[in-house]
DNA sequence: ATCAAATTTTACAATTCTTTAACATTTCAT
DNA sequence: ATGAAATGTTAAAGAATTGTAAAATTTGAT
């Protein structure tokens, strides 16, 4: 499920603003301020950020700017309390993405966020089908020729990684962040056993392959 | 100078586009019609295409589809004359990346082209293209003429860094600094025998060649 | 608490990559 | 032209990475 990060210190607004993206089918982390924020922002990893502009101890300027330090990629959008032009253009400058313009219309914020993931080349599907296998994140489920092949989370979750984005490398560390918690800080050969058990398991599908990139990790080709 | 596309058959907002866009820092190419547009588009590199969606002969819709065809990446931009949904929706659905309702502000079409343009280099910097050779940061591929050729990590980094400065040399000591850790104790010598990995696991590309500088180092020179 | 399943670690074999070393060739200053 | 220094080339030793099976540990359900 795609990670939201949600920064607002007003805590009607905060539940609001919960309750859409929820609803909109996304995880969602809440803070009520920058600091908190960016403490989250470093243990995990989150496909977007949703961010108040004017917050107590680091407002969302600073938090965008952080951010913007160690990945150029994750969208912002701020939420600012008027059309102010003055905040927009800094923001512009220092990278975010999009604005809502309080109060913000529920569907308003859900089109821009499957817009701005769609930019940022997030994948939202739910599903993914590729030769005779079939992945199905909402049941859990991986067929191949319509047989149901089980699999652990760990392998789920890994597997449907890689097949999302076929030809693109993932370091062991990549991997690692985005599925295990922050101070799982085992640096082991974790990773490689799991692969090893994906290709046994899946070794019977005919439209890809897993191949290790030697030095870096892994990924998934078409065939 | 970043190039724009603009697209656009009622003569004075072409002309204010223009103007906004010139005024922007960019170089524009004013096209009054979608066929123009296309022609234009066949023979220059853009950076982006700013579109009218109802113009005579071929429309936005028709220009974007086309567009898409052969570049996936170029940011596109509607111009509508209202906030019509359909239009938006229909529009996404092709591949588009932003809207722009009329009459629309300087300063706002301004900020929308930066940060498309900003997400669109996060893509092409991944990338690398010198005559039939090919090279893919994300993938980790290296292609001639289509064809993957197997090129290890160190090798990977070695000409990627210099195919991304053609001309400029590179001493051997830059070289380790940046690839070896600091403790390495490795020889300079090492970077010799990459050197010889490389030219002769690139014989067969025609846009560059790797060339001594004799007491100095290497650099990549296109020819 | 107990058991089974899932996860992680470990150990060692197999593979791949990196570095060295030796010798050949080229370049450059004189 | 000549010799010293730099570079080209190759194979083999040495390191590092990965595959894999099995053992150890953790987790979760009953």
């Amino acid at each position: 499920m795609l990670k939201i990060l949600l920064a607002e210190d007003d805590k009607d607004l905060n539940r609001y603003a919960g309750f859409c993206l929820r609803n909109g089918g996304y995880e969602v982390v809440s803070c009520a301020d920058g600091e908190e924020a960016l403490k989250a922002f470093e243990s995990n990893k989150f496909d977007l950020i949703l961010t108040d502009i004017m917050m107590p101890k680091v407002d969302g300027f600073e938090l965008a700017e952080s951010v913007r330090l160690s990945d150029k990629n994750v969208p912002i959008i701020f939420m600012t309390a008027k059309d102010d032009k003055p905040s927009q253009i800094m923001g512009y400058g220092i990278g975010i993405d999009d604005y809502v313009v309080k109060p913000f219309d529920m569907d308003v914020l859900l089109m821009k966020i499957s817009v701005l993931l769609r930019r940022a080349k997030i994948k939202t599907d739910k599903e993914l089908t590729i030769g005779n296998f079939k992945m199905n994140t909402e049941e859990r489920t991986a067929t191949v020729d319509g047989e149901e092949i089980a699999l652990t989370v760990r392998e789920f979750d890994l597997l449907f990684k890689l097949l999302s984005y076929p030809k693109k490398t993932f370091t062991r560390s990549a991997l690692m962040e985005e599925f295990w918690d922050f101070d799982s800080s085992a640096t082991s050969r974790t990773i490689d056993v799991y692969m090893a058990k994906i290709r046994e398991k899946t070794s019977s599908c005919d439209g890809f392959e897993i191949q290790t990139v030697h030095g870096l990790g892994y990924k998934a080709v078409l065939k």
